[in-house]
DNA sequence: CTGTTAGCGCATTCAC
DNA sequence: GTGAATGCGCTAACAG
């Protein structure tokens, strides 16, 4: 009742739309509008300029939750993630970040056991209760199979694929494995072991699944190992590969974790490297320079992966229409000390 | 219009309190206080039985917009951290999305980098559009000042003192420092350095002080050095210790980024750990037993950091009044291979 | 025990 | 060029 008596808002108070539209005596309407840029309209650059002036003079913010509910879109988004200390995620969560800033939307921040996560359908109820528009998700195993399906909310996963295609942004792994099999082909390595996570993670599989097909073709044998993309879990799969009648004499590492774990194998079993056994990491980190052994890496485009599913993950919300998406950016191979010719 | 005449909702929108109401022919707000169980409401079982069913069936979820709307709370926190690859973070932002989580709010991620962050007034914003209700801040820098001064809106700052005593919620550095150089006061040291950031980061700045004092109250001889915490900081600052006249026999090192330029500096040094120098870390990281040798650390409570600054922040937004906050929780020294007695 | 009423702050369709 | 009216979905004070 006292709105319009009070021009100048309560100063413990947000400015409100109805409180600028008091200040200047014209209606809200009118100034949503001007505020809102709406195109077509025309209005005397007079009023305008007050209008403007007085937002500007009020500290007006516009209230996201009153758009979010008329609009029926929040501008946020929830991103699924396993918050390992496995380095790749603060990077792909970095350009997610980025991206999601650059473009006026909002991340909230999950985050979910790697190992027997809970199906993406369980998130859900962020977009159903209005709290996000969509979601990313970067925890689904494979095995998760129908119990995982999500239904009619927008999503996109990240660096996995679900349950049914069309909703995939991933990198590129076959072309990570040939750079890394072409790397210890040329050096003359023939018996190559490669050390990863349980093949219930879909990069694993994919991995694996490139291993086989590349080593078939260059006529090499190779050895895969699955363990936790821990420490532990290297050590104890490069041990595997080392007690083995015939070694391998080239390693590839699946997660940065794992390279700690496989050192340490490596230095029990009096195995020098790169002398006796090649290293390559498929993690890349700035720490690989400074390790006793500088490590070989291959370098992934991790931010651009999470700007793409951010980016794929909006194309849903807006409903146009969308295709698994593999990030194109190139990978390299960081050559370091840790690769040499084979023995022998 | 036609509301009232279809009880079923559509199938492809969310059902609303209204369409539960409508299908138990009841008003919408005796829906609305069954579902929010109100404590001082009386109602028929039958009654709330036939609307909980219905609620159910309907597959109803309360829209979080609307409430927030109306309840002028979003039930969401921004958490502004580097996203350092710095693998404190993700265990402090591990322990403040679980409380979060257990208390109903969802934390919205922000990044910042660590160095020239933004001020935190910068984030205001977040609260003033009412897409959060407070903010949490970890990259306030020492000398950020004035500019850095939030004004009116809720905020903690996490693992870092603000510009202003009553809103920060912070870890006992004196006393990790203090196992620190009690630990190698035992083995004999006398002289030791430590490597570390930037005093501008209070942490760094904190710890420096403590020093200082201990190595006074024991007769110790300290020299500090700062640099950025990374592989190449830690190599620096560790290399400038060695080349001291008298180098230290005891160094600590500020973050795990530093642990690894560190072993470099001391490997090209000739300097061998422990036999020459002892080593210890004030960041715990399951890497550090799996290094070339495996590092004696200091571990900090950072998951209940996270919680507290969660839990400071929601007491700032409900007005109850609040304090300081220096987490409880005891730290540990994990005495692994790093350390040993002083040599000669 | 349950219904009425009145907004929260904004965007938008329609009228003049 | 501008104003009036309506409602997004929900909660809460007040009636009966």
């Amino acid at each position: 009742m006292t709105t319009s008596e009070v021009p100048r808002a309560n100063p413990h108070k947000r400015a409100t739309l109805a409180d600028i539209a008091a200040a200047v005596d014209l209606h809200v309407s009118t100034v949503s509008r001007v505020l809102n840029h709406d195109p077509n309209l025309s209005i005397r650059p007079e009023t305008r300029d007050r209008i403007l002036h007085a937002a500007e003079l009020q500290g007006y913010r516009p209230n996201a939750i009153a758009r979010a509910l008329k609009r029926a879109r929040t501008g946020a988004l929830a991103m699924v993630v396993p918050l390992l200390r496995n380095s790749i995620w603060s990077a792909i969560e970095g350009g997610a970040l980025r991206y999601a800033r650059e473009h006026g939307l909002v991340v909230l921040a999950i985050e979910e056991p790697e190992d027997e996560p809970r199906p993406a359908s369980h998130y859900q109820y962020l977009v159903e209760e209005s709290r996000v528009d969509g979601l990313v998700i970067a925890t689904a195993l494979r095995s998760s199979g129908k119990r995982g399906q999500l239904p009619i909310v927008p999503h996109v996963y990240m660096n996995r694929r679900g349950p049914r295609p069309g909703n995939d942004v991933v990198m590129d792994e076959e072309q990570a494995m040939a750079l890394f099999v072409q790397h210890v082909s040329q050096l003359g390595h023939h018996r190559i072991g490669v050390v990863d996570g349980h093949t219930r993670i879909d990069t694993v599989y994919r991995r694996r699944a490139a291993l086989k097909q590349l080593c078939a073709a260059e006529g090499m044998t190779a050895f895969f190992e699955h363990e936790d993309h821990t420490e532990e879990g290297g050590y104890r799969a490069t041990r595997r590969l080392l007690s083995r009648a015939h070694r391998p004499t080239a390693i590839g590492v699946g997660s940065l974790n794992q390279v700690f774990g496989a050192f340490k194998a490596l230095r029990e079993a009096g195995a020098s490297v790169p002398g006796d056994v090649s290293l390559v990491s498929f993690d890349e980190d700035e720490c690989l320079a400074y390790l006793e052994v500088s490590v070989t890496s291959v370098s992934m485009p991790l931010e651009s992966l999470g700007a793409a599913a951010v980016r794929a993950l909006m194309d849903r919300v807006e409903r146009r229409i969308s295709t698994d998406v593999m990030v194109s950016d190139p990978l390299r191979l960081i050559h370091r000390d840790s690769t040499a010719r084979a023995p022998r």
